[in-house]
DNA sequence: TTACTGTATTTTGAATTCAAAATACAAAAT
DNA sequence: ATTTTGTATTTTGAATTCAAAATACAGTAA
């Protein structure tokens, strides 16, 4: 029992983003039904900003509702995966494009610090870290390059952090000593203001994701 | 005084509904403040299915929603429309790809009717009758090539819609005279099972519509 | 006049309430 | 033992209520 209604003026944003986080960690499972009042008491509020909550879940595809059933927690296909990756291919196509377009010197410092505490010529056998690496990166690139609508619908649908959810090793699909040259030539690109070559490379990087991720369905081995 | 409580079930998703024609059809101008309890009366309502409608209109970023304040229709600046375009570049490219692969004959032969009521050797001066095959086709295409995320994606930031509101003549950007001969040229390569085509037709397309807008905007001449 | 202060009114954000629907469960019938 | 029926409990969708905040407005002072 937190009481969060007696500390704070935006109730519907602060339940949101604790059963965001919910969800995110496991704690609610999918498929699981959201039991209302119980929640609502454990967070001290009332089911009215707890409702809004799940509606606002509801348009970001994290949660479902049955009418007169109430709220469950969202389950994805593989071949959701498969979509989402595929929107992935252009939207951060166009982040990385822009970023090419608007980046400062500064920001390409900060970009080229990525990845550097990984040596190219060794195995890289740290997953988790590299995972990581890999979300942060793309979500830096997003920063920089996206704007108005295309950020907050990369924010609302949640479709990087859905990527990194939904696989198996640490969320990543490929082997890290495959993608991390992808990931240096898309850098290179941005660094060189070149938006042409950034767009492309960031959609052949996730291209080949996505061949690899179809070839893991087939074979029945995703999560 | 409609009454909309005693005939319907899902009250939230009706008035939703209602509102986002009364935004569409210029009812509730942009910039304007929402009258809750004014409105709520209208449709014969209580308050809270209303709210619950506004939020979700939040999110499809119709309406913003200030503190204390209460619920505004959102106004759009001219960098927003063009960075909506370019989000129907890159998601409506997507679209037109997967079309191209899961396009059936049947669906081929209704695709191919687009534009035939135009001339080609003729001027074309009926803008109102050309933009709404404009919009059809591109809904069309949508039904046939999205999925899933994309499709909600489509829908709920409503880009498509919001591109023929905001400009002049009838929401054309540029000359039927000009533009039908991109859109025969994505129908044939949808026509063809010819994806990559389809894709890099379909964005050449927007990037000529977005080229031709940012030129208008410098000028200052734009909605 | 114009700017300021204090009071009345309206509107908001959120809790509470309530009827209708769904679910759980027990008893009876096959 | 399994299915069916009927009743009690819970949960939902939506209206109503209420305190706090914002706005409108009137009276006073410069």
């Amino acid at each position: 029992m937190r009481n969060l209604g007696l500390e704070h003026a935006n109730l519907d944003q602060k339940v949101h983003q604790i059963l965001k986080n919910m969800i995110m960690d496991r704690q609610l499972l999918p498929g699981e039904k959201i039991p209302q009042e119980k929640i609502a008491q454990e967070l001290g509020v009332s089911r009215t900003p707890l409702i809004a909550a799940l509606k606002y879940l509801e348009q970001e595809k994290l949660v479902e509702s049955k009418p007169r059933r109430g709220f469950y927690v969202r389950l994805f296909t593989k071949e959701e995966m498969v979509s989402i990756f595929e929107l992935r291919e252009v939207l951060e196509g166009l982040t990385a494009r822009r970023a090419a377009q608007k980046i400062n010197d500064a920001e390409i410092d900060k970009m080229q610090q990525f990845f550097t505490q990984f040596d190219l010529g060794l195995d890289i056998t740290d997953f988790k870290a590299y995972s990581r690496e890999d979300r942060q990166f793309h979500t830096y690139v997003t920063q920089i390059g996206a704007k108005e609508f295309l950020k907050s619908i990369l924010e609302t649908t949640n479709i990087i952090s859905f990527s990194y959810q939904l696989v198996n090793s640490e969320g990543l699909v490929r082997s890290p000593n495959e993608t991390i040259h992808e990931h240096l030539a898309v850098i290179d690109a941005i660094a060189q203001r070149d938006p042409e070559a950034a767009e492309t490379l960031m959609r052949r990087h996730f291209k080949k994701t996505i061949a690899a991720l179809t070839r893991d369905l087939k074979t029945g081995e995703a999560a």
